[in-house]
DNA sequence: GCGCCTCGTCTTGTACACAAGAATCGGCCG
DNA sequence: CGGCCGATTCTTGTGTACAAGACGAGGCGC
């Protein structure tokens, strides 16, 4: 059983993502070592890699905990992501090797899971989450590893269980715009889509927080 | 002597932002301890930090190495710089939160340091350094993460060996520019500035590429 | 009774030893 | 003579033991 320390960090990373880690809660070496069957050195390599994709804080001897986000990180969050995720869009309308085929693919699935009524929500977050991924990968090479550390949290993936229908509508009808823009070539176009997308996500963070428990 | 990993982490660190040791360089964890005279558990630390960074990349069971920039990730950087210092800078302008007493003074020592043509260029790159995180702390807690990945790269350390007399004149008119429209408050102002004085910076980088070896 | 100091425990930091996978060099076969 | 296969060697991945610092509880002094 090869790579210990990435299952254990995928795994980690997996609960402190939906929210199954209560944030702040300390994340002591030794009792992950025992809950997951390894020693602690794979653990350790585990949380010092959560703690670069920002989603754990390690104070040196003072161990780990899980990262605490506060109201005013959350809109910064929402301004970068703006920022960074349009820059991303723009350049891959601009770039090329974009497959919009897959793209669109996506989004067809994404709609058919919102038909479906049965709390789909977490399927269509990683849907979303796949679609977007793409857009960054057409993007270049640094951008898509900063924008891990603003996609990657906790709070933005409970972004579509917290949607009302029109927002959901609203936002599928974005990321087919958003395709469009992409396939015109047309860089501004995508970027101000994207924009936009991410701002209306924002508002719906900053308006109602957690009207989902758990 | 506590802290031994951070001490590893440094002192590699150093050594490839200041370009001694070259890309690709193998970097074996067994070599480098003996050489600091500690384990391989801190210097595997040290590793995992720099690739974090995006310094070094390690590819699993085959140990790591000196990053290697490509021309295209150089452009892609600085386009990324732009757009975030210059983020950086609206945020610093509007947000309060800066010593500009502390600013003006760095500006100061650069330009006398520039009089003084005793290759003063690490200086300079170390004032200028510091004048820039300057300004990304005060421009909230996410964003000043993301920038080190894009300003803790060889070549940009670089950047002020590269300058002409009138680059050089020019950057510092814009450090002075930056730190009125901060003083103003203007936030338009202050990115549009911060913006140009990064791109003339990437003009530098591609005009000539190295003219001063080493 | 309150505060400070000290001792004990707990957790992380480092060193060391062993195991497993990868690369390389040599030999063998076609 | 060239290519393929195998064994050796080298390097990293993991487990374990020990050391050092931090936190908390308890006792002592004021």
């Amino acid at each position: 059983m090869s790579q210990t320390a990435t299952r254990v960090y995928d795994e980690l990373r997996g609960e402190i993502l939906g929210g199954r880690c209560t944030p702040g809660a300390r994340l002591r070496e030794e009792e992950l070592a025992e809950r997951f069957g390894v020693s602690r050195t794979p653990v350790r390599e585990a949380l010092r890699r959560l703690e670069a994709d920002g989603l754990a804080v390690v104070t040196p001897r003072r161990g780990a905990e899980v990262v605490r986000w506060r109201d005013e990180d959350i809109a910064e969050l929402v301004e970068l992501r703006a920022l960074l995720e349009g820059q991303a869009a723009r350049r891959a309308a601009t770039g090329g090797g974009v497959d919009l085929v897959a793209l669109t693919e996506l989004c067809d699935r994404m709609e058919e899971h919102a038909g479906a009524e049965g709390r789909a929500a977490d399927e269509i977050t990683r849907l979303n989450l796949e679609l977007h991924r793409a857009v960054h990968r057409a993007s270049g090479r640094l951008l898509p590893d900063l924008l891990v550390r603003l996609i990657d949290v906790p709070v933005v993936r409970r972004t579509f269980h917290a949607y009302s229908e029109t927002e959901l509508r609203r936002s599928f009808a974005q990321h087919r715009e958003l395709i469009e823009a992409i396939a015109t070539g047309d860089g501004d176009w995508a970027a101000a889509v994207m924009h936009a997308h991410i701002r209306a996500a924002g508002a719906t963070l900053r308006a109602g927080r957690e009207p989902d428990p758990r």
